[in-house]
DNA sequence: TAGATTGTTAATCGATTAACAATC
DNA sequence: TAGATTGTTAATCGATTAACAATC
């Protein structure tokens, strides 16, 4: 039941499944691990093995109640209380994230926009007004906001990172292509978009 | 030098040194793996054995010639001629995607954009006008490309897969959060923006 | 009871790290 | 020559898969 037992490669997989979870018909049926692993496309005895790790619900020959195995993992992976986060750069990435749905299933809520284009300032987005850059720390500060997203080009990452820092924020969502500096009490989470890139054009290399 | 030979992980981790090269003053400088390592936050020892997976060059003392590693490194990720690429669904990531300068220089360029709006059909993206996605067959097979992006709303994803696969799309980068299912010589690569928020989520439970 | 599914223990596999040798 | 760095071989570590036992 340690809540540090759990693998992080277990730890990515997890949203996967309660995506997959979310998508199903409300009501109270029954999901079996193959199932899920057919769906997401993994190894019914992975899917196994990670739900394992959060739940003890699963019943031989029936599988898991949806409710109760949802309820499990988004209890691992949510906590109790919504988490609120704030978005720095509100360009095309910033604003789709802003408006991605799928956050609030995942115990997320967006509090907070920030921008230092002046057309942009003042615009609501997603129902929330965008700040100026600059008052990053003063708002994040006021609002005890636990989670930021960079989504500012690669140059003034590391500026906006330590503000974020600065104004208490204990876990950075780094979209940016650079490797941000921060205490090590703040956990930085880099996206890393071009990483596939490689494996996309390894399979065309072999095509040929 | 044989291509199959770069472990996948290796093959995630290029394009962040790659970035990293580019971001560095042009010229004829030097590398080392350390400081390559250091730039990036790996261990330098997995540096050196990913570069000498892609590099023939490095010397003892003096490390790596900046361009020549560079081109290394180009020549495993991109191949020789650019890769045609197509983006279905032209909201805010779709968009964010196409204006990523980052792309050219992993041998990627923006040729064709797709979306069922009206209002966005016939508009200009990164130099791309944007067809109506009923042509997606059409336009991807006249045009012979490669690569297709999804970044639709997951219950149109699996429709526009089947379309780009018909066009004889090889490779699909999917940013929709389901599973999608294509013949076995099409290679689907799930981007999976939600993979990490049990990480993020995590390290705030521990803060308690 | 028979069968399907969970959960666990063991085996395999691959990736990372450490130690060392080679070389400029 | 001495020192710094590469590259390789060995050791450790963790993750995935397979086989089996447990149970509804």
């Amino acid at each position: 039941m340690q809540d540090n037992g759990v693998p992080v490669n277990t730890l990515r997989r997890l949203p996967l499944y309660l995506n997959y979870l979310h998508s199903l018909p409300g009501g109270a049926g029954h999901v079996s691990a193959r199932q899920i692993a057919q769906a997401v496309g993994f190894n019914d005895v992975q899917v196994r093995k990670d739900l394992a790790a959060v739940s003890h619900h699963g019943r031989p020959k029936t599988g898991y109640e949806t409710r109760v195995l949802t309820k499990d993992i988004e209890a691992r992976l949510a906590g109790k209380n919504p988490l609120d986060f704030a978005i720095a750069g509100m360009g095309h990435l910033g604003t789709a994230l802003a408006q991605h749905q799928g956050f609030a299933g995942f115990g997320l809520h967006f509090a907070a926009a920030f921008d230092i284009a002046p057309h942009l300032t003042g615009r609501t987005v997603g129902g929330i007004t965008i700040h100026h850059a600059d008052e990053i720390k003063t708002v994040c500060q006021k609002a005890k906001i636990p989670v930021g997203i960079i989504t500012v080009p690669p140059v003034v990452a590391q500026t906006v990172c330590d503000a974020l820092v600065q104004a208490g924020v204990q876990v950075i969502w780094n979209f940016a292509p650079v490797h941000l500096n921060a205490p090590d009490d703040v956990l930085i989470e880099n996206a890393n978009i071009v990483a596939s890139l490689g494996i996309l054009t390894r399979h065309l290399a072999q095509q040929i």
